[in-house]
DNA sequence: ATTAATTTTGCAAGTTTTTGCTGTTTTTGT
DNA sequence: ACAAAAACAGCAAAAACTTGCAAAATTAAT
């Protein structure tokens, strides 16, 4: 196997259970723990981790702890958030799903924007709910309890009787070929729904997370009309995505 | 289990109850008083909580009841949410509206404790989701931009299609003449449908606000099933309450 | 294809961290 | 003032980390 490929393991399963320790790597990667241990500092160095005592955490994990060293993931974030706030305007009927990223964006929604959102997710809910101008209508359901975010039937359903203008998509792993995908089926279904009400699918989406495939499938790229990154649009990171009809922001 | 995550959950249940006690934390981690202790110190000195004798407290909370001198309020709260919490009992079904003293019922459920509960309450439902064996389900709809808790058809049209065991109504005023009042409409309207959909109605009150009518009135006390307030059941206070079929907790 | 240079990996010895336990001192409530 | 609870300090075992080094694998060059 190679490093890289077990580099992005690891990366993965830090996302995927926000905390990972070096036993189970080494474990299910059929290498020692120095190696592991080798890697993970590696990834520390470069920011895609944090490395503790015994293991791994994902930035996002730290929820409480806003001013350690996530300042990086966390400003990449403010810069999504600001562009993408450029492509709302007055009057807009839009959805969002959850997510810290879409959390930088509801909070930084001016004051003076008139909007209609519709969204499952408690904490977009919640920091939108700051905004007068914002009509906020939460699409209830069964909760779940470690992402905020309402599932089942009832968000389906809401959603299939909604055409709006704009849905834009928080969290979420891209990939050219296999288009967005998650790890968790429920929310799946959730964001296919969402896609399907709006007439334009925005995805968030730090480029860490680009390039990457989880196991299950929301959508193609077809489905995906803008992109908004922290990176440039000319960024060659990006080329793989520029075949399909994509505004790049 | 990672130092972070002990620590992250100390931070988590720290600004979940604004504060904790040493003993129950080492009891629900599994780990030793001392390990507590030192996370708990290691915290402090990181200006994240504030380590009192026994246990550690937000910062929030601290200059909350120092400044506004409502710690009596607060505690008749506490006493009424543990009185509330001794009606339920596990594989309940209920459903619980907003309020301050609804979100101290919510913090306080016991871990154990298998429970389904419908709500329209942002704040409910953030409290609730923090209990893993509890099931939540919000009642989507439109949200109110002070009491964060949704209204609107959506809601009362779901509540509609419910019959749970018992429902937990937070705020609002009391009296044996006029029944139970509020002062905002839409409020009282899913109210009024929560009650329909409950087989008990359970009410929650700080004795401040029996023998207070507000502009509309969401039932009379003869649906009432249950009152709980932080007076003990003897007091003179709840005489006009008497001739109604109530248990008075 | 073979050899040399470089990187990567695993191992062992020594160091540091973490954790629970001991007994002692301090604080709290009655 | 006294008993109970909590905090502290020191200690020892276990787990995790560091460092240096040699074997193995990968890459580059002839």
């Amino acid at each position: 196997m190679l490093k890289e490929e077990r580099q992005k393991y690891i990366l993965d399963q830090v996302h995927l259970h926000h905390r990972v320790l070096l036993n189970d790597l080494s474990d299910s990667l059929n290498v020692s723990i120095d190696t592991v241990r080798r890697d993970v500092k590696e990834l520390d160095h470069e920011k895609k981790l944090k490395k503790v005592h015994g293991g791994a955490t994902s930035f996002g994990f730290m929820t409480f702890t806003k001013d350690d060293g996530n300042i990086y993931l966390k400003s990449k974030k403010i810069s999504i958030a600001e562009k993408t706030i450029s492509l709302l305007s007055d009057g807009q009927v839009i959805l969002m799903s959850g997510g810290t990223t879409n959390m930088e964006v509801a909070k930084l929604i001016p004051k003076k924007l008139e909007l209609t959102v519709f969204t499952p997710s408690l904490h977009v809910a919640m920091a939108l709910l700051d905004h007068e101008n914002v009509e906020v209508i939460f699409l209830g359901g069964k909760l779940l309890h470690d992402a905020k975010f309402a599932v089942g039937g009832t968000v389906v359903n809401a959603l299939s009787q909604l055409r709006v203008d704009m849905c834009i998509l928080g969290t979420g792993y891209l990939d050219a070929k296999f288009g967005l995908t998650e790890f968790d089926w429920e929310v799946i279904q959730v964001k296919q729904a969402m896609i399907r009400a709006a007439k334009k699918t925005v995805i968030l989406t730090v480029s860490d997370k680009l390039h990457s495939v989880q196991k299950y499938k929301t959508c193609d790229m077809t489905a995906v009309h803008t992109l908004v990154t922290e990176l440039d649009p000319s960024d060659p990171l990006l080329d793989t995505f520029r075949p399909f009809e994509l505004v790049l922001v």
